[in-house]
DNA sequence: GGGTTCGGTTCACCACTGCGAAACATTTCC
DNA sequence: GGAAATGTTTCGCAGTGGTGAACCGAACCC
């Protein structure tokens, strides 16, 4: 969502209006003006006169913000696995399951789910889902990737914590 | 909670720590270097030199939102104790007594109320309720969260204070 | 005040189970 | 043919739940 700037205070009609939108909003301080008082996350002020970097800067934040936080990785049409700009291929197995992570991803994917995506009719060992993980989690750590274990209720994909 | 003032990047050293806390904080930017990129609600920045009022204002925004988004912790469906973007996973017998302590977070939960919510029917022994207490305890420690102890009354889950 | 009890903490140890990982064998595909 | 992908076996380790015992501080009691 684009970031609305808005002359402060005297535009300040506005203001009510972006507000009750949620539009992300950053507020150009004239300066002799008190500075506002703005909670909302989504609404950042700075000082004129201002360099045009730091006004880039406010405007990325809000703009971060109001798209929620993080970028997500996704699995593209060609089957390669991308986050932040970088990718990796994937053999068709891990395809499967590194799609059930990334449509669920920061949150448990049960190992029978994951085992009947990957082979719908019928796992060939109970060992080969563990082997898999394992080459994933090799394949993805390249992009900041990890896949998590939870115990004895699956796994989990999530950025790298170092 | 208070907002802690840090000279960047100057300081950066400190700034892990700060975000991992969730301490809210306000970076004074020195008049040469790039402004920073923070996403995070808890954390903003102001050019220097900066006028006083100015730097005030973003203070006590950051104040009013740290007392205002005051996250709580919480269990999700696959039985992760999560707390401010972090996570940790319980074994089943933990689930339960996090479960009871979340429920009535900074507030007294009775043992016999928590040993008979993880064990229904019957406590193995006297010391077991402790030991598992001791392990949840060490568990949700990298959290920032704590077990504290009333005695003859109960265990109360609280924000760790240190 | 000094011992005792009470409530709670921590440690060491055991049995059990789920998952990890290496190493090897086999198949598939270009 | 050769590389990548897949499957299998085996070994080991770490998480889990439980138990007993030592320990420790606070409250209680004579």
């Amino acid at each position: 969502m684009d970031v609305v700037l808005v002359r402060w205070p005297e535009e300040n009609f506005h203001l009510g209006e972006l507000r009750g939108a949620g539009t992300p909003r950053l507020l150009l301080v004239g300066p002799e003006a008190p500075p506002p008082d703005s909670v909302d996350p989504l609404e950042d002020w700075i000082r004129l006169p201002a360099e045009d970097r730091d006004v880039r800067a406010r405007v990325a934040t809000l703009e971060a913000r109001a798209a929620n936080g993080m970028p997500t990785p996704e699995i593209d049409e060609d089957g390669l696995l991308r986050y932040r700009d970088r990718w990796v291929s994937l053999s068709p197995v891990e395809r499967e399951l590194a799609g059930a992570l990334v449509e669920r991803f920061g949150a448990v994917v049960g190992r029978d789910l994951m085992a009947r995506r990957a082979w719908p009719s019928g796992a060939p060992t109970r060992n080969a889902l563990d082997v898999h993980i394992l080459r994933l989690r090799r394949r993805i750590a390249p992009l900041g990737l990890e896949v998590r274990t939870v115990r004895s209720r699956g796994y989990l994909l999530q950025i790298t914590t170092s």
